[in-house]
RNA sequence: GCGGUCGUGGUGAAGCGGUUAACACACCGGAUUGUGGCUCCGGCACUCGAGGGUUCGAAUCCCUUCGAUCGCCCCA
């Protein structure tokens, strides 16, 4: 029996550094006055074949759905918004001051093969906001979430932006890139031929050599765009200038999910892996909350991969603080003095030190050897002499000093020296 | 769903048809009696992902299967 395949474990040496990303999001995220929302890890499958979209890949081929005991199709989320926007729906929190401002961090599930920076159950972190039309609002959130990566470190995330127009335009644009490529059907490559009735979006992207040079000359969204539109992305772009947010715009930028409107953006880094390079996005979805049963509100968000962080990290080197070294390692020499070590590593404990003692039954030798790996600051030394006359020999490993001192100034001792 | 590569102890790996499966690290123990990080010595794979086949003989060749990994599609 083994863990399911693009799943793995985060082993206590790993779990240190997700904690650290955990804490890295919070301060920021509290920092930009947005609260913590925690949303069920499955949702009702309608949720995200309404949500998400039918057409996506998730809803098509990749949902991790089940019925339960009642017969009711449930899937295990593949994306953070759709639950979140049923939270703020059904909870009515659009009555309340707006805008929400709220972010999540968690598990995500789609069924695709894992390779680098994909697995099948992932984590996200991501932010939602509520109630705001306002151009400064998508500036605010693709700049916290640059601010995320720089926080931690990453160098090179590049921010690029788009304005997809509204479901209407984009129809009206896809029709005419089809119009477009129709007659290069021929020359195009075997996955642009297959992209052009589904997505004909894509083909401006591919890697193609021949199929690049025909999509040079293709029409862009820009020129499509209603004078909302147009005005919108302008003054994303000047909000992200005052927020000194670097930014290029792409106008061939497109995202997996149909609900997005309006703005949209990525968080891209060099040189992660062939499915990597995208480490964020996000974008506006100003349908979202009324076709999921709420009033008209309009949304806008992001989600970021962090298996994909956690690899930037890696790649580029950065530093992540490890844990918390041991204050003290108990080491104990026969029954009586273990009676005391036991007595005297609660008391450590009790007053906020962390501490650790053999369980094993090691010889002093070893027990020594084991505080040295466990990285302990300070050994604490109990034996039948020490017992008789109520005193401990402490020492501190780095230096490698050691001095006698009375048992009841054990606690004082290393608290003072932490 | 499709394609490439790989699968030997806790880990990294050698071996690629012939009696006891290198080596390194880690781990455990020891180098005379109560002291770590260095050194030295010793221990640690009824077995080479699993199943089948070829052969006098296979970890080494063939088939199947499972798994990992990378890539395509798509995405975080």
């Amino acid at each position: 029996m083994g863990i399911p395949r693009g799943t793995y474990d985060i082993l206590p040496n790993e779990v240190v550094t997700w904690h650290y990303l955990e804490k890295i999001a919070r301060q920021l995220c509290e920092r930009y006055a947005y609260e913590e929302i925690r949303t069920p890890i499955f949702e009702e499958t309608a949720l995200y074949e309404r949500g998400v979209g039918e057409t996506t890949d998730i809803v098509e081929k990749e949902m991790y759905s089940f019925t339960d005991r009642k017969n009711r199709s449930l899937t295990l989320r593949p994306e953070g918004t759709a639950g979140v926007v049923r939270s703020f729906v059904e909870n009515k929190v659009y009555a309340e001051l707006q805008p929400t401002k709220w972010y999540y961090f968690g598990p995500m599930f789609r069924y695709e093969r894992p390779q680098a920076g994909r697995y099948r159950q992932f984590h996200q972190f991501g932010v939602e906001v509520f109630g705001s039309d306002d151009p400064a609002i998508d500036a605010e959130v693709i700049s916290l979430g640059l601010e995320f990566y720089r926080s931690l470190g990453i160098e090179g995330v590049r921010v690029g932006i788009n304005n997809v127009g509204n479901p209407e335009i984009r129809a009206k644009y896809f029709e005419k890139l089809i119009e477009y490529f129709t007659p290069f059907e021929a020359e195009l490559d075997t996955d642009a031929k297959s992209r052009l009735y589904r997505n004909p979006m894509r083909i401006l992207d591919s890697k193609h050599k021949r199929t690049q040079e025909i999509a040079t000359e293709a029409p862009s969204i820009l020129d499509f765009l209603d004078k909302e539109s147009m005005e919108n992305l302008e003054q994303v772009k000047f909000y992200l200038e005052e927020l000194q947010v670097p930014y290029d715009v792409n106008n061939r930028l497109v995202r997996g999910l149909d609900y997005y409107t309006q703005t949209a953006f990525e968080y891209m880094v060099e040189e992660l892996g062939a499915q990597a390079s995208t480490i964020g996005g996000g974008g506006r979805y100003n349908g979202l909350v009324k076709e999921l049963g709420g009033p008209e509100v309009s949304g806008i968000g992001f989600g970021i991969g962090l298996e994909r962080v956690l690899l930037a990290l890696k790649q580029q080197n950065v530093s992540i603080p490890t844990a918390a070294p041991l204050d003290c390692f108990l080491v104990s020499m026969g029954e009586e003095a273990k009676k005391a070590s036991v007595r005297i590593l609660g008391e450590l404990r009790k007053a906020g030190l962390k501490a650790e003692r053999d369980y094993l039954d090691r010889k002093l030798k070893a027990q020594l050897k084991t505080a040295n790996r466990l990285n302990a600051r300070y050994v604490v030394i109990l034996g039948e002499e020490e017992l008789a006359n109520n005193q401990i020999q402490i020492k501190q490993m780095e230096t490698g000093e050691q001095t006698s001192i009375a048992m009841d100034k054990l606690v004082s001792y290393l608290l003072e020296g932490k």
